[in-house]
Parts: C-alpha cells; structure tokens; sequence
DNA sequence: TAGATTGTTAATCGATTAACAATC
DNA sequence: TAGATTGTTAATCGATTAACAATC
C-alpha cells in the first residue's frame, strides 16, 4: 500500500504562501520566468534556506541550480495547495459592518471562497440581502449547513454570542470556523478554529508604541 | 543606575492576552474573585504552566498557593500592559467597505485606538465622512501624520498601493503599521507592521478541508 | 495536616538558521 | 571552469511542557 508521503506543510509556511503567490504575481506581470530562492528572501525579508524549504514543500516545483525556480510552476503548485481554483462554500453569521466588508470584498472569491447565506438574529435584516447574498433567520444555521453540505462558517457575532453560533455550525458538519469575536471557541478536536483576533493585533501595536515611546522618557 | 527589569512578555503570550482579559471579565461579572491557573487553562484550553507564565509576566500580580489570583487585579495588570486605558490615535488609509467596517465597530475604541482621519484617492469619497470621521485626499498623509503627532497607521488600500502608502505614513512618522493588504511591506527597523492578512487564515481553512475531507478519499 | 496551587528550573518540541556537499 | 544556487543534514533558538520544591 501506497502511502500518500507528500510533505506537510506547516502552519507558518502556510502562512507565508500567500505572501509567495503575490510576490510571485508581480514576477509574472514583469515576464520574469525564473526567480532564485534568495532573490524572493531578499524581496520579502525572510531567510533564503525558508523560502527554500517553503518551496520544497509545494511538492511538485523543483529548482535548478543557477536558474533557480519557474515562476509560473511554482505559482500554479501554490494556487493548487491553497485551493484558489476550486471553490469552497461558506456561510456568514451575524450581517454587521465587518460581514458586510467580508461579504462585499470581492477578492474572496479569488481565494476560493464563496459566501453562499448570511444569518442574523435581528429582525429588520432578515430577509433582505448583503450584495445578493440572502440574510437569513440564525435558527436555520445547522440545517441550511447540513442541506448545502457548507463545510465553512464565518463567526462575525459579538463575543458573548459566538459560542452558541459555533455550536450551531458544528451541529450543522461545518468543519472549519473563521472566528471574528475575541472569544475562545469550544470545539471537537477534528473542526479548526481559525481566529481573526483584532484585539490581539490591537495588542501588539499598543505595546509596540509602549516600548518606543515609553525608551524615550 | 537601575535597570527597567520588568519581564519581557513574548509575541505569543501578547496574542493569548485578550483571551485573558475576555475571560476575566466573564468571571468578573459572575462576581468570582479569584481563579486559578489550572481553571483558566481548562476554560480556554491552554496548559496551566503556560497560564502560569503569561500571569507572571505581567508584572504586579501575584497569585497565592491554594487560592490563586484575584481577577479584578490580573484584569487591571492586563488592560494596562495592552493600553486599553490611555488611548493610541490612529489614521486609516483607504476608504472602503473595510475601512468602513473598522471606523463603525465602537470595540476598537475600548481597546485603546482612536481614529481620527481617513485618507482615500477617490474624488467622490474625500470629503464626506464616515462615522463622524472626514475622509482626505491621500496626499496629505504624512503633513497630517507629522503635524497631528500619528504613531499608528491601518492600510486597507489594494495590495499593488500598499507600499507607496505605507512610506507615506513612515514619512509621516508613524511608528506602527496595521496591514490589511495581502503583501510584505518593507519598512526601516524600528517600524512594527502588524499583518492582518485574511488570504493566510483562507489558506489554514483551505488546507484544513482539504485535509479533513481529502482523508475520506 | 493534607492537598491544591504557586513559581521556577529542566526537558522537550518545533521551527529557524547555519554549514556544506551536489549540480548546473 | 568558477561560482551561483540548490537540497539536506546539523546546530541553534525560542516557546511549550514536564517535574518538583515551596507555600498557603
């Protein structure tokens, strides 16, 4: 038996992937074919043997010594690793202002992200729809997920709501959660929790500006 | 000559913070008063030793063998290191629905940052304002910077006008940078850039489901 | 007292970086 | 060929976790 041996990918090469596939873009836009791993290293401030094992990593893509590696492979590998060409559905709970910048930011679909219903719990905006997408009654969350078979869910609720959503979600086979309240999330060891914690980065600019202000006094 | 010896607390303690702080105010409103580390942990899903640490490091509190820590000061000791108390002025630049969404959520507010300009290239959005907030042309970036004494900078500008923008705020004398857009900015040593790049946490749910459901396969 | 909990030192783990032989 | 660059093995670094004595 086979075993599928493809290297994993770490969750910090992973991070760094998108970083790849837009200074790769702009390579490509300027009809350069080939690009060496210290050349990206140096363009976006990493170490080259990094950018070298990021690279390795995307299976497929190998370089040459002195050439270096294509561009247009190495991005296709990239594209195909994070999923930009096929669609993965999605389901937005809570319609305030940030689902509506999530909702209306038409790159998403670029990053194989389709918003397929919003749910809100507020009556006055249950029914009508965020840039054709539908807002429905938040009662309906797990069966809609379920009917859809919607494997991705969207948390833009405030805090002290956020658990019961997730709830719902998983209840509804929602396998991964993309979660906007600056609330830790209780979930079964097989969904992923990806949190966009705004405080957190709020965190680190205030301590930043701390330590260079405060060095002064 | 004495020394400012207070514990350095790291990048990923300063990112468990705010949960901390959410929980603490939680228990707060139970009226408890004192927790533990193991509770904590178990609450958010941590290993107590570290719990232990993140406390340690903010200065102050003192936790007692068999009781624990008082919430209320652990809770003060926190939204002082993170400033939630005095608060940061900042200037967004890019006047879109993301922009948007960050000028309407009151929340930043109670984590210290202030917004007091937007900029925007698009002669039929400078001028208005948005949330009490007047939108100006973009090249008044660094004179309104420098002039206003600005230490933060948001940029939800497109990818390809990011970096032109983000010289403009370090010329304006921004000191920290929160980058919304999906490129690497190249900054002078002494500049924080806080990425908050959505196309990264897409790729995590990505790569979760392709894994999750790949497995069945 | 006994035992829960603290604070700290030591061990482990994972990711980054350095060193170096292989290759075009 | 010489030298830039690759891919990989070993060393380093930083953060997490385990072990344990101190204490209320």
């Amino acid at each position: 038996m086979i075993e599928n041996v493809r290297q994993v990918v770490t969750t910090q090469a992973l991070y760094r992937m998108p970083y790849y596939i837009q200074q790769l873009r702009v390579l490509q836009e300027q009809r350069i074919e080939t690009v060496s791993a210290p050349k990206i290293a140096e363009l976006l401030n990493l170490n080259e043997v990094q950018v070298r094992k990021d690279f390795a990593a995307v299976y497929s893509a190998k370089g040459k010594p002195k050439t270096g590696f294509n561009v247009a492979e190495l991005l296709d590998s990239m594209e195909e690793l994070l999923g930009y060409n096929n669609s993965d559905e999605a389901v937005i709970v809570g319609a305030g202002s940030l689902a509506h910048a999530i909702m209306t930011h038409e790159g998403f679909q670029d990053y194989g992200l389709k918003i397929v219903a919003a749910f809100d719990t507020d009556a006055d905006r249950i029914g009508t729809d965020i840039n054709g997408i539908k807002i429905l009654a938040a009662d309906k969350i797990s069966n809609l997920c379920r009917r859809m078979k919607i494997h991705i869910g969207i948390i833009t609720v405030p805090a002290y709501r956020a658990q019961v959503v997730c709830d719902q979600l998983v209840a509804g086979g929602v396998l991964a959660i993309w979660n906007f309240a600056p609330v830790h999330l209780s979930v079964p060891d097989h969904i992923l929790v990806q949190n966009e914690n705004l405080a957190a980065s709020l965190a680190m600019l205030s301590n930043h500006l701390k330590q260079a202000l405060g060095a002064e006094a």
